[in-house]
DNA sequence: AAGAAGATTAGAATGGCTCTAATATACCGT
DNA sequence: ACGGTATATTAGAGCCATTCTAATCTTCTT
């Protein structure tokens, strides 16, 4: 039996980790919470090591990266590459697109049916395709 | 009046520089030369200066990653960021996208016409689009 | 040929990320 | 609940691509 009781949104946090497979430990538990509490969110390796520090979370940066890793092995995060220098991780995982705005380095999601591509070329000798990004890229 | 006989495809490498508004230096030339010498090709920092210092040409990497910026400044070639932790310089600089081969690491051009967008949606804010990029990531 | 603007350079510095190997925690069977 | 084992966390060192610095050299213009 369980003695402490639970905050706000920890059991989904919780429960959305076992079912991954993975341990529910206190950084982990944690750094869930920060990512998927609200809405979605792009959110890069130094980002959320600093707001765990603000909230007095205490976690080492490797242990961040090590968290991002497994949440995105096991599906619950995608990340995303767009110039050399960092990642973000998107909670987002379902099929939608990016604007990148070059000024502020941002992120905004693209629904994945306001994109319609017509026509796509298979992948050269067999190969599978294993995802399609797209990524507007907009001086703003 | 020039004293030097120019060696083959020197003369339309150094008119691209000229004409691009960039000294036509030694260094320039050469990694100039490697890149654009033959069909369209995918470079990056790390692999030219290996071809140069292959080549007996001298250059620093500095100048390496300079030259490629000043290229890619003036349009000679469009810099594309895959994964963090490198940057490809793609000779082709017009309208297309491109393989990933996720294995290898390698790339390879998809011709524009070969995928049709039927829909973009506007940029918010009424920002401009700079660029749309499209990677096919494949497991090959 | 001489001055000014621009380019090159080696090596140090930076930034994002990963590795190491020691310590701590969660899980399972009893 | 207890003990053992697999797994996770950590600080700090290390790594790799890239950029910076500031001294030297080259190209261009006159």
């Amino acid at each position: 039996m369980r003695q402490k009781k639970p905050s706000v949104g920890n059991g989904t946090v919780l429960e959305r980790l076992r079912a991954s497979g993975l341990r529910p430990t206190r950084q982990r538990l944690a750094l869930a919470k920060l990512l998927f509490a609200r809405g979605h969110r792009h959110a890069s390796a130094e980002q959320l090591f600093n707001e765990a520090k603000t909230q007095r979370i205490d976690v080492s940066l490797a242990t961040v990266y090590n968290a991002l890793h497994d949440f995105t092995a096991k599906g619950l995060l995608r990340e995303i590459s767009i110039d050399s220098g960092g990642s973000y991780f998107d909670t987002n995982t379902s099929y939608h697109h990016h604007f990148y705005f070059e000024r502020s380095g941002r992120l905004e999601d693209i629904a994945g049916d306001r994109i319609a591509i017509s026509a796509l070329p298979e992948a050269p000798g067999g190969a599978e395709i294993s995802r399609v990004d797209i990524i507007i890229r907009v001086n703003g």
